[in-house]
DNA sequence: CGGCCCGTCACAATCGTTCC
DNA sequence: GGAACGATTGTGACGGGCCG
């Protein structure tokens, strides 16, 4: 996080030596602030970008180098010269000088950069961290009145315990993060240079389209990782997920009430006919105990003719054979 | 003065990023 | 997906400083 220092660093000073068009020249801020005036491609953009965003993480990609974004012009090209008028071999030094805003406290960082012909680049950031200034009491030549660049090796000499010196571009970017911004991550620094470069590109005042404008700002935003997005992917699938499953049960349910519909009417169908078989069967029931309480009384009538007329049998026998 | 050790430099190889 | 370029690492040669 970002600490709300109200004592913060202001940009003080910067300078250049041996680099471009820059003998030894220096710019003095006011309040953190620097005008600069030219007509178009007399060098505004090129001095500027060696400070910002180079000297913040020490990126030396031409495509960072160029605020229009080409690959044109390495850096290399900045430190010999131009094409034929250049030199063989050379060391520059860009600086920039910090003050805090309310006391004395002085910052400098700063880069070596050596060039050979052919050979490429060598790159070697500082900081001077115990109040040494450039130019007053901290100087970059071997000696004051010779104009001879400080090696890497001299450099790290004098600057001694009271800076560091780096030889790694990313060393050099977590040393600025650390004396200047102090973001807790290195990533986060990393953003907030992008976004610097971001903004600074010209298509902002050439093309000042809503799109265009969108489309900076989308870019210059942190882009959310895998890890950041999969709870809430997971979370809309699963929404995805639910809501399916809600139509289907639903269009499951509207069919069972239509099966639930005709169903029923099948089973009061069924059941009226039972309860009808029913209502006949005990009607049968009770007319046929009715005949069979009438037939057993008939039964018992036939039973007594019968006893009286055996009587009469018996009667009958014995006067004959008496 | 010579030998040893350490740091520096140059170079190659490999990896990562960006652009087309 | 390839090309170009930068970053990084490893290796060997070289040179300067230190010590005996």
């Amino acid at each position: 996080m970002i600490k709300l220092d109200m004592n913060r660093w202001i940009m003080n000073r910067a300078g250049l030596i041996n680099f471009w068009y820059y003998d030894d020249e220096e710019f003095n801020f006011s309040d953190g602030k620097l005008l600069l005036r030219g007509a178009n491609g007399s060098g505004k953009s090129v001095t500027m970008q060696s400070f910002i965003p180079l000297l913040l993480d020490g990126n030396k990609s031409p495509d960072r180098l160029d605020p229009f974004g080409s690959r044109a012009r390495k850096l290399e090209n900045y430190v010999l010269g131009d094409e034929d008028s250049g030199k063989d071999e050379n060391i520059s030094y860009i600086y920039m000088e910090f003050k805090k805003e309310k006391t004395e406290n002085y910052l400098t960082i700063g880069m070596g950069l050596k060039a050979k012909k052919g050979k490429g680049l060598d790159f070697w950031g500082f900081a001077i961290t115990d109040g040494r200034r450039i130019g007053k009491d901290f100087f970059l030549y071997k000696k004051i009145d010779q104009k001879v660049p400080l090696s890497r090796r001299e450099l790290e000499n004098r600057i001694g315990d009271g800076g560091e010196v780096k030889t790694k571009q990313k060393d050099y970017m977590a040393m600025v993060n650390k004396y200047l911004f102090g973001f807790d991550e290195l990533e986060e620094y990393d953003e907030l240079i992008k976004l610097l470069v971001q903004l600074r590109t010209p298509k902002l005042s050439k093309e000042f389209r809503p799109t265009v404008i969108y489309e900076i700002l989308n870019n210059s935003l942190q882009p959310l990782s895998d890890e950041d997005l999969r709870p809430m992917s997971e979370a809309i699938e699963n929404m995805d997920n639910i809501k399916n499953k809600l139509e289907q049960l639903e269009v499951s349910n509207r069919e069972a009430k239509k099966l639930k519909k005709v169903y029923e009417a099948y089973n009061n169908f069924v059941l009226f006919e039972k309860a009808r078989d029913y209502v006949d069967s005990y009607d049968k029931l009770k007319s046929l105990i009715k005949e069979k309480s009438k037939l057993e009384d008939k039964k018992v009538i036939m039973k007594k003719k019968f006893q009286v007329l055996l009587k009469i049998s018996r009667n009958l026998r014995y006067n004959k054979i008496i």
